[in-house]
RNA sequence: GCCUGGGUGGCGGAAUGGUAGACGCAGAGGACUUAAAAUCCUCUGACCGUAUGGUCGUAGGGGUUCGAGUCCCCUCUUAGGCACCA
């Protein structure tokens, strides 16, 4: 009596199994090679799991069950990335603490992942808001702030009064918020700024090794957007002082026929005169109230004015005018250029708009190119004097030698990336350990040996002034963490922008003991002398902190001395895969990359980058092939699936519907070919005769081909197509009466990494006590792999005529004959000379006739 | 504007320079059934032909090659990234 196909009670009970038994914990020390599959854990939001979640993870976990049929000792965990805006302002409508709001969605989050049955160790499961994680958030913050790369400044940010947030450089997209499309501007702020700058050439180094997409690697290097050239002096007329530029073409120095500074340039201050005071002003007014979006419009034509002054050009003396426009940046460089109207477009541009000489010296090498101004391209100088007729590359070397000589001028390189914005104006994210003292505290706090406050100071301290008073950063001790998210009342932050945490006062003013590291509230009166007064950083940690370092927590999540054990991490190493989608090519894997690579020059980790391969899954698109979202109504939810069609399904569909890097979109019919599969699965199961004879040697060959090409498939992470070849196999298989029982366990163990309940349950009915997880994997042998005999096409003049059957090692002789005698293959040679006859073994023979 | 990927049947897709369209969906016909669903079998790129078969066909145009979806050049198109970075 044939049993029907009941995936939910077989889900479940496989599920449970696997919880209960722990089946998928992994060793911390283990003799077997190790294997760490990682994926890119989520942020839970209220919405639940999304359809593009599970893709990601199914490979992953194909990946982990099939290394562990292999015999590997496999890692393969999952935790939440639980601060963000969503919560808090879920917390600011509702009032409700954003803790109880996480805590449900995490609870969905994990019922929802594990009702599709991943092969992921539990007990390893890490939350980037649980205390006891973001103590070792907090203690690497600490750490960057010792080694002077956590600073304070004001300094005009992002601010977007919809969000009442500040937001960092990557968080703005064309003009607007990257979250809720709002209007930013800008605003000046004390801020937390991590200085991942001096990490730059680090950064781009390590790139080269990694086996990351092609175009992540390229993402990241334009983003670190190194550049070289030379810094280069040009003394203001009638001062003292001089205009530093950067140009990456000190080859065109002497076409240098103005300068521009951006409108926040501090040496405007001084040097415009008084006739263009007026102008110059109102030139700065109008560019402030300007947004981003207009002022790096492109389309719109540049605007500029005149600053009366002049600067001399460093070779010739020459004056050259000194001109302000919000095409020059004062956040790059060093917010001036020297100006080269013919050989800059943008230059060009804007000396023909205010009437500004050009001066041509840059010809092309080869005459025949089109040399109309501006002319950009590399080229032989002219109008250059002493450096005529020199290649580009030589009059850029000989013209830095002659500055540096004559101390204008010095060789240079650039980058592209600004220092990271680290503050967040925010309740729901990790506090920042820091509290802040006098001027006179602090220095009787750094002349008290012992002081745990000492623990974290840096070299350089770290201070601000406001009102006429300094204020001096103190680090926390470790001692003292977690800094703990005081529970309140009331989540917005203030109009002012400043953070929820600053309301309360209880919490903010305390008393500190420089000799003990205590800290009280400074509600409850000053204790004795020996305390001084301090008040804590109200600012918290942006969103992207508590990921940078997570795939560490992983390897030893209960660690309570280190964020992870030296000698479990030694064990690790860093995951071996991970999995994730390609937005989060510069953000995330830039900001993780420098806190891993920071926590090796400290010696926390052994491995300089933490993701040595990497692999984007594409997504999922709705069904009218938009992406999905509620607005369109085009959203297919996971839940959905599993009810109807149930984990398996899922799980085989996703991989199924195209190569897993590829943008494709999602077909509700397309399900029902792989549920008739697993379908066919169960039947032929139910209903073959496995018996301990014989194949025949068709089956026996299928079989080993399909073994090997399930595993190079997996391995090469090409899913769609090990899944066709198990259809494959099926399809013949379900014609057979009867099959052998090595047939009968190899075919559900190639399936299993993919559909592991069905699998799981019939391996339980093929007579296993034990879980198909532990069982080898299949091998192939390879003399099922070779034929005795071949089909070869046979053509004339590339055109298919016909296909003759010879044997695997016939000789070349014998095939071209029976390809010439082949009687489709007759006609099309009759009367014909063969000129030439193409034999490529066993695939071809191709006569070329006249 | 610049830098990357893509463009193959009605659809998702498969093809180490060597039989284009595996596998699946959808569609057509048939078997089973009182009937439907489910299941099973056959067919299914276009055109011509009763048929053996032939011609065309991987966005378009050129090229390399005995042979090109695959390599090279140009054009169109689409998705992603960057965008006054001096």
């Amino acid at each position: 009596m044939e049993k029907p196909y009941d995936f939910k009670t077989i889900e479940e009970k496989w599920q449970e199994y696997w919880r209960e038994k722990a089946t998928f914990s992994a060793e911390n020390f283990s003799a077997k090679p190790r294997y760490y599959a990682l994926d890119m854990f989520p942020y839970p939001s209220g919405a639940g799991l999304h359809i593009g979640h599970p893709e990601g993870y199914t490979a992953s976990d194909i990946l982990s069950r099939y290394l562990r049929a292999r015999g590997y000792n496999v890692l393969h965990p999952m935790g939440w990335d639980a601060f963000g805006l969503p919560s808090e302002q879920h917390a600011i409508q509702t009032g409700t603490d954003p803790r109880i709001n996480t805590r449900s969605n995490v609870d969905t989050f994990r019922r929802q992942i594990q009702r599709i049955g991943f092969a992921i160790d539990w007990s390893r499961e890490v939350n980037t808001t649980d205390p006891h994680y973001y103590r070792w958030t907090q203690w690497i913050f600490l750490q960057m702030f010792k080694h002077n790369l956590a600073f304070v400044d004001k300094r005009p940010i992002w601010w977007c009064p919809a969000l009442k947030s500040v937001l960092a450089n990557e968080e703005i997209v064309d003009g607007l918020s990257e979250r809720g499309r709002h209007p930013v501007e800008r605003r000046p702020m004390r801020q937390w700024i991590l200085r991942i700058t001096r990490y730059a050439e680090k950064l781009l180094e390590e790139l080269d090794g990694l086996d990351w997409p092609d175009s992540t690697k390229r993402q990241q290097i334009a983003w670190i957007g190194r550049s070289q050239g030379a810094e280069v002096d040009f003394p203001i007329r009638n001062s003292e002082k001089c205009l530093s530029v950067y140009t990456t073409r000190p080859d065109t120095l002497l076409g240098a026929t103005y300068l521009v500074v951006a409108p926040e340039h501090p040496v405007l201050e001084t040097i415009t005169t008084p006739e263009q005071r007026d102008a110059v002003s109102d030139y700065q007014q109008k560019t402030a109230k300007k947004s981003d979006l207009d002022r790096t419009d492109l389309a719109k034509t540049k605007t500029g004015v005149f600053s009366g002054a002049h600067a001399a050009h460093p070779l010739t003396g020459e004056p050259l005018p000194i001109w302000v426009s919000d095409y020059v940046l004062m956040s790059y460089g060093s917010g001036a250029i020297m100006c080269v109207p013919a050989h800059d477009a943008r230059d060009f541009e804007f000396a023909q708009l205010f009437h500004l000489p050009i001066c041509q010296v840059i010809r092309p090498v080869d005459t025949d190119v089109d040399a109309t101004i501006p002319y950009c391209e590399r080229g032989i100088l002219c109008n250059s004097g002493e450096y005529d007729g020199l290649t580009s590359n030589a009059a850029r070397e000989a013209i830095i030698d002659c500055l540096e000589a004559g101390g204008m001028g010095r060789r240079q390189v650039n980058y592209r990336l600004r220092d990271w914005l680290f503050s967040r104006q925010r309740y729901w994210g990790e506090p920042i350990p820091i509290v802040w003292v006098g001027e006179g505290d602090f220095a009787a706090i750094l002349r008290t040996p012992g002081s745990p406050f000492l623990e974290f100071m840096p070299s350089e301290p770290v201070c601000y002034e406001e009102g006429g008073q300094k204020f001096y950063a103190v680090p926390l001790s470790s001692t003292a963490l977690p800094l703990q998210l005081p529970p309140t009342e009331s989540y917005p932050p203030s109009d002012d922008g400043e953070s929820p945490l600053a309301r309360l006062d209880s919490w903010v003013s305390v008393w500190i003991h420089p000799q003990t590291g205590e800290i009280r509230s400074r509600a409850d009166g000053r204790p004795s002398d020996e305390w001084v007064p301090a008040r804590r950083e109200t600012n918290t940690m942006p969103q992207w902190a508590g990921s940078c370092w997570y795939h560490l927590r992983y390897m030893s999540p209960a660690c309570e001395t280190a964020p992870v054990d030296p000698k479990i991490v030694d064990y690790w190493r860093a995951p071996d895969f991970y999995i994730g989608g390609a937005e989060h090519a510069v953000l995330h894997l830039l900001y993780a990359r420098f806190w891993h690579r920071f926590l090796y020059d400290i010696g926390v980790v052994p491995t300089k980058e933490p993701y040595p391969r990497l692999f984007h899954q594409g997504i999922i698109l709705g069904e009218d092939g938009e992406k999905m979202s509620k607005s369109r109504g085009n959203v297919v939810n996971p839940d959905a699936i599993i009810q109807s069609s149930g984990a398996d399904a899922l799980r085989l569909y996703e991989m199924f519907l195209g190569p897993l890097e590829a943008v494709k979109p999602w077909d509700a019919r397309g399900i029902e070919g792989i549920i008739r599969f697993l379908k066919r699965t169960w039947k032929f199961y139910s209903e073959v005769s496995v018996d301990g004879g014989c194949d025949g040697d068709e089956t026996q060959r299928l079989l080993h081909e399909s073994i090997r090409k399930v595993r190079e498939d997996i391995e090469g992470l090409r899913f769609n197509t090990a899944i066709a070849q198990l259809m494959i196999l099926l399809n013949h298989l379900q014609k057979l009466p009867r099959i052998s029982r090595f047939t009968a366990e190899s075919f559900i163990q190639l399936l299993a990494p993919f559909a592991p309940h069905i699998c799981e349950e019939i391996w339980e009915q093929l007579g296993h006590r034990e879980s198909i997880v532990r069982a080898p994997f299949p091998n192939f042998d390879s003399q099922w792999l070779t034929r005795d005999a071949v089909i070869i096409v046979v053509q004339v003049n590339g055109k298919r005529r016909g296909e003759i059957c010879v044997s695997t090692d016939a000789a070349e002789s014998d095939v071209l004959e029976k390809a010439r005698v082949c009687g489709s293959v007759l006609p099309h040679l009759r009367g014909r000379e063969i000129v030439k006859e193409v034999h490529v073994p066993h695939r071809i023979v191709n006569f070329v006739v006249h």
